[in-house]
DNA sequence: AGCAGTTTTTATTCTCGATGAGAAACCGAG
DNA sequence: CTCGGTTTCTCATCGAGAATAAAAACTGCT
C-alpha cells in the first residue's frame, strides 16, 4: 500500500514508454533513438515522456536497466527450473537456450541493453558496470563449475572462452531472421559449439 | 598517369577523412556519427568534408565499403599465405586469426563495417549487400571444404553454424581490451572453441 | 464543484548537416 | 619570381529536426 507497486493507470502507462524505449533502441541504437519515434510506439505525445523521466537519457538508461536485469534473471530462472545436480555442461546448455531465447524472441528490452550497451556514453555505461558484471557473473560460476567437473578443455582460459561464447550468442540478434532459420536450429547448433567447443579432449 | 591514384596531399587527406568515419564509425555507430567528431579525428574544418563527398551517407558509404573489402582481403591472404593442400580445418583456424587481428587491431575500416553493417539504413545496407556475400562466401567455402573432409560434425547446421563462429569473432570487438589480455590469447580460445565446436564427434 | 494527477498544446532552444562566398595554398607558364 | 588559374579549404550562417520547458486542458475521484 505504501509502495505505488500497485498496478494503476500510470503504472502501466510508464511501463509502456519504456517498452517503446527498448523498442526502438534495439533496432536504431543509441543516438539513433528518437522521443519523436518512442512516443509513437508507445501512443503517447512526445512532451508527454516528460511526464515520467526528466530526460531522454534517463530514460534509455532505465530502459537498459530493465533490460539487463532481464536478461539475468530469465538465466537465473531457466537454471533454477533444472535439476540443480544435473552436470554443469548440461546446465550451461540450458543457459545458451534460455539467453538466445530472451534475446531474440522474448524481450526487447534484454536485446536492446546487450546489443546498446558498447555505444552508450562512458558516464551512461558506467553507471551499468555493476548490473553487467552481475549478469556475466552467473555465467562465469557455470563456467567455473564445468572446470571443476573436468568437462572444460584446460588449455582454454575460462575468462576468454566465456566471453567467445557470449559473443556467439550475443551477435545471433543481428543476423537471425525468424522468417528463415527456425529458433530452435540456432539454439541447436550454439549448444553443440559450445558442448564441443569447451569439452575437455577425450581420453586419449 | 590517367588515373589519379597518385599519393598527392589530397588523397592523403580524403584518406585521412575516410580513416576518421571508420574511427568514429566504429565507436558510436551508424546514427551516432557526427561529422564534427569525423573532422576532428581527421584534423580538418568540417565544412572541408564536403569538397570530398557531397553528404554524410556518402562518406559513411564509403568507409564500410572500404572496410569489407579490407576484411575480404585479409583474410583471402592469410589464406593464400597458407599451403593450399593443408586440411580444410587448419584453413578455418587461420582465417580466425586473420580476422580477429584485422577486427583487433589492424583496421578500424574493417570493424566498422562487419559491426556496423547491420544498423545501417535498408537502402544503404542494400549497396552492400555483395561485398558482404563474397566476404561471408569465403568462409562459406571453408566451411564446405571442411565438411567435405569429414571433419564437420554432420548433426551441424554449416551455414548456421558459420554464422555463429563469425557471431564469437565479431563480438570480440566488444570486449577485448588490450591493456587486459592479450591478443594471442583471445586468437588461440577462438580457435580451440571453432576447431573442436565442429569437429566431428570422435570415432566411437 | 474542485483538486491531484496526467496528458496535450504551444513555444523555445539546441544540435547538426549542409551551403555558399570567398581566402589561402599550390602550381605551371612566362 | 610573379602572375593567373586551379585546387583545397575556412568562416559564417542557414534551416530542419529534435529535445526540452511552460502553460493549458483534460480526467476521474471525492
Amino acid at each position: 500500500m505504501t509502495e505505488a507497486a500497485r498496478d494503476t493507470k500510470s503504472a502501466r502507462t510508464r511501463r509502456r514508454v519504456v517498452d517503446a524505449a527498448a523498442h526502438v533502441l534495439l533496432r536504431r541504437g543509441y543516438a539513433g533513438t528518437r522521443l519523436a519515434d518512442v512516443a509513437e510506439v508507445a501512443q503517447v505525445q512526445a512532451p508527454a515522456i516528460y511526464y515520467y523521466f526528466s530526460s531522454r537519457d534517463e530514460l534509455i538508461d532505465e530502459a537498459v536497466a530493465v533490460g539487463l536485469d532481464r536478461a539475468r534473471s530469465l538465466v537465473t530462472e531457466a537454471l533454477a527450473a533444472a535439476p540443480a545436480d544435473a552436470p554443469a555442461i548440461d546446465r550451461l546448455a540450458i543457459a545458451v537456450a534460455a539467453h538466445l531465447r530472451t534475446l531474440l524472441t522474448h524481450s526487447d528490452h534484454a536485446a536492446a541493453a546487450v546489443r546498446t550497451v558498447p555505444q552508450l556514453p562512458e558516464a551512461m555505461r558506467e553507471r551499468h558496470r555493476q548490473a553487467q558484471r552481475d549478469y556475466v557473473d552467473v555465467w562465469r560460476a557455470l563456467v567455473a563449475q564445468v572446470r571443476e567437473e573436468g568437462d572444460l578443455d584446460p588449455a582454454l582460459d575460462p575468462g576468454t572462452a566465456l566471453m567467445v561464447v557470449l559473443g556467439a550468442l550475443n551477435w545471433t540478434a543481428e543476423w537471425w531472421d525468424p522468417a528463415r532459420g527456425s529458433l530452435e536450429g540456432v539454439i541447436d547448433a550454439a549448444q553443440r559449439l559450445v558442448r564441443d567447443g569447451l569439452a575437455a579432449a577425450e581420453e586419449p
